[in-house]
DNA sequence: CTCGATCCCTGGACGC
DNA sequence: TGCGTCCAGGGATCGA
């Protein structure tokens, strides 16, 4: 659930609350989704946490050295997943359940990391891996340039929808942003990259950042019980447009909003307002007609 | 290159 | 009240 709102929220939060700290020992429980969780109890004590910044849906704990050794960059990396929370709790606060990760600092307190489902993802990693580790990624959606934008999009032949959750091409996009800002550019999820004409893209890219914008201001979306390093809810999901409303009316035309499958994520679009390009209407109703025995096993 | 399927994982919703 | 089942989804991986 946590995309690049939320992520944002968290990260400024932390930011204002521990940055500058230093970290005086780590205590892990379950580690199945950490990189090398011996590099993170080896590293991690004795660093200071210079600064935390977001990237892409990453939370970049940036760490320094007491004795500045080189200019060597370090970092921990904190993937929120679904149901991730980074936290600050004071050392005396019973754990909760599904704390996985404790590093305690040197004012009282502990960063907590609590993760139900553990799929999001931490790494310990320092210079050219880390380099390489942040290469992996696409442009950032605040800050992309128009022409960036449409180069990404149309030299793919994938679906848009595809395209907006692809880390590769952009840093932070999920579910929610992608649903919201192709309804707000009235482009149906399934047109292909290549299809988008660079006005269309420009309408896109224009959407994306102005939702994005907006719902960093509102804290972010709470669908479940996301909630930042301060424990406060978001307030966008309010605001949503085609994300979680299946079956209700479309703001612009009054249409329903209907909810298909597309890259394997459940998509919420205006089937008028976001028209389907050739093909899709027909490749839907065979799914359907394919899926239909399968719902009244037993 | 792009696709769908599958897995990871738990809590919440739902049906009985 | 309680149990079983389904579903949510970011990302990795694999075979088509």
């Amino acid at each position: 659930m946590p995309e690049l709102p939320e992520v944002e929220t968290v990260a400024r939060g932390l930011q204002g609350s521990v940055a500058g700290r230093r970290i005086l020992s780590v205590t892990l429980r379950k580690t199945d989704f950490i990189d090398d969780p011996v590099a993170i109890e080896r590293e991690l004590p004795g660093r200071q946490i210079a600064r935390v910044e977001r990237f892409g849906k990453f939370m970049l704990l940036q760490l320094v050295r007491r004795v500045a050794a080189d200019a060597v960059q370090e970092a921990l990396l904190v993937h929120l997943g679904m149901t991730g929370n980074l936290a600050p709790h004071f050392a005396g606060q019973p754990l909760a359940k599904h704390t996985h990760v404790t590093l305690v600092l040197d004012d009282g307190r502990e960063l907590r990391y609590i993760d139900p489902r553990r799929f999001g993802r931490m790494a310990y990693l320092a210079g050219e891996a880390l380099t390489a580790e942040l290469l992996r990624f696409g442009a950032e959606p605040l800050l992309v340039a128009a022409e960036e934008f449409s180069r990404r999009i149309q030299g793919s032949r994938a679906r848009i929808k595809a395209l907006l959750l692809d880390q590769r091409v952009l840093r932070g996009v999920g579910n929610i942003y992608a649903d919201e800002s192709l309804w707000s550019a009235r482009i149906h999820p399934a047109r292909s990259g290549a299809s988008l004409k660079s006005a269309e893209l420009e309408i896109l890219r224009k959407a994306l950042q102005k939702i994005l914008r907006k719902a960093i201001q509102m804290r972010g979306s709470s669908i479940s019980d996301f909630v930042d390093a301060e424990g406060i809810a978001g307030d966008y999901q309010q605001h949503h447009k085609a994300y979680g409303r299946e079956g209700e009316k479309c703001f612009r035309c009054g249409a329903k909003i209907k909810r298909i499958i597309v890259a394997g994520r459940s998509t919420h679009f205006c089937p008028v307002c976001q028209r389907a390009p050739r093909g899709v209407k027909l490749a839907q109703k065979k799914m359907k007609r394919a899926r239909r025995p399968r719902a009244s096993k037993r």
